[in-house]
DNA sequence: TCGATATCGAACTCTATGTTCAATAACAGT
DNA sequence: ACTGTTATTGAACATAGAGTTCGATATCGA
C-alpha cells in the first residue's frame, strides 16, 4: 500500500481513538477528526464513505487483530476452557487487554463503551461456538446450547467490563477466576 | 397538567416509538418526529430541549413504570429471588415484558437496544442490590459484592435479549427457569 | 526521470438543527 | 358565557455539519 495512503489511514484512526476517549461518537464530527489528524477534507472522504464505516473499520481492526491473536496461538492452549490450566483463553485475552494494545481500554471503558462491547462480544460467541465441547460439563443439561453461548460471552464481556470500571485493581489471573466462579 | 399539553406530549413519543423501531435512533430527525406526531415545530422544542433528551424522558417513563410497578407489590414476593416461588420479582418482570406494555419490546429489540439495555440494567443493579441477601447462597463466598450484583443483572438482561432475539417461543416460566440455571 | 496517484484547500450544495414571532386556538376559573 | 392565560401553529431565519467537486500540488513506485 501506497505510504501516504497508509500514513493518512493511521493519523485518522489515531486521531479518531483519541477523540472517542474524550467525547461521544454522536458528538464528534467529520471537521475535529480531519482537524485533529490534519488531513485535508477530500483526503478524509477518499478513505472513509461516512463515519459510520470509519468507526466499523476501526472495530474490525481492533478486534480481529486481538482474537486472531487468541486463535493464532491456539495449541497453547491445551484444555483451552480451563481456567486452573496457565493457557485458559480467557486468561489470554485478559492479559492482551491488561497490555492495552492500541488504547483498546480507553475505548471499552468510555462512554462509548456499547459500540465497542457489541463487537466483542460478537467475536466471543464465535470463539466459545468453536470451543463448546470443552465447556459442556459446564452446561445444565437442560439448558439450549444458544442460550448458553449467549450467557458465557456476555458473563466474560460484562468482567472485562466490571473490571475496568473498578479501575483494574485485580490481576489478570483474579479476574479469570472470578469469571469462572461465576459460570 | 394541560390537556393540549399531554396530548402533544403523547403524540411525540408515541410517534418516535413507531420510528425507533423501525430505524437507528441516529438516522431519525425532528423533522420526521413532528411530521408523524403532527406537531408544529416549535411545539417539539417547546417540550424537549434535543431528540436527546426526548430519548431520556422515553425511557425513564417507560423503565420506572414497569420497576415501580414490580417494587409497588413487593409484599407479593415472600421469598423474592427464590425461582420456584411463583412470586418472583424476575419471573414479574417476565411477564411484565410480555404483556409488551408501552411497546418496550420492540425498543428492546431493535438496532438501538444498547440505550435501553443500558437503563434496563442500572434498575435492575439497584433492585438486586437492595434484595442481596436473599441471593447469598447462590453467592461463592470470595466473589465480591459489585462483582456478582452486576453479574446477576447482566445475565438477566441477556437472557431477555436472547428470548427477544429468537422469537420468544419459551413461556416467562421456562425463561425465568434458564436464568435461575444459569446464574 | 516519469507517469500515476494521493493529498490539499477552497468553494459549493444540501440537509437538519434550533430560534423567533405574531396570529390563532384551546384552556381553566369565575 | 366571559376573560385572562397558555399552548400551538407555521413560516421565516440563522447556523452548523455532511458530503461533493475540481484544479493545483506533492509524493509515490518503478
Amino acid at each position: 500500500m501506497d505510504r501516504r495512503q497508509k500514513k493518512t489511514r493511521e493519523a485518522i484512526f489515531s486521531a479518531f481513538t483519541e477523540l472517542l476517549s474524550k467525547k461521544h461518537y454522536n458528538k464528534i464530527t467529520i471537521g475535529e477528526i480531519i482537524e485533529s489528524a490534519d488531513v485535508g477534507r477530500a483526503t478524509f472522504y477518499a478513505h472513509f464513505e461516512t463515519k459510520d464505516f470509519l468507526l466499523k473499520e476501526l472495530c474490525e481492526e481492533l478486534f480481529c487483530h486481538i482474537f486472531d491473536a487468541t486463535r493464532a496461538d491456539g495449541q497453547k492452549h491445551t484444555h483451552i476452557f480451563e481456567c486452573e490450566a496457565k493457557g485458559s483463553v480467557f486468561l489470554h485475552l485478559i492479559q492482551h487487554l491488561e497490555k492495552n494494545d492500541h488504547n483498546i481500554l480507553s475505548l471499552l471503558v468510555c462512554e462509548n463503551n456499547e459500540l465497542f462491547l457489541k463487537f466483542f462480544k460478537q467475536n466471543l460467541r464465535e470463539l466459545i461456538k468453536a470451543e463448546l465441547h470443552t465447556l459442556e460439563k459446564r452446561k445444565p443439561t437442560a439448558l439450549p446450547d444458544s442460550f448458553f453461548i449467549n450467557h458465557i460471552s456476555a458473563t466474560f464481556v460484562e468482567s472485562i467490563r466490571w473490571w475496568i470500571e473498578n479501575g483494574m485493581k485485580e490481576t489478570p489471573e483474579e479476574l479469570a477466576n472470578y469469571f469462572m466462579m461465576a459460570i
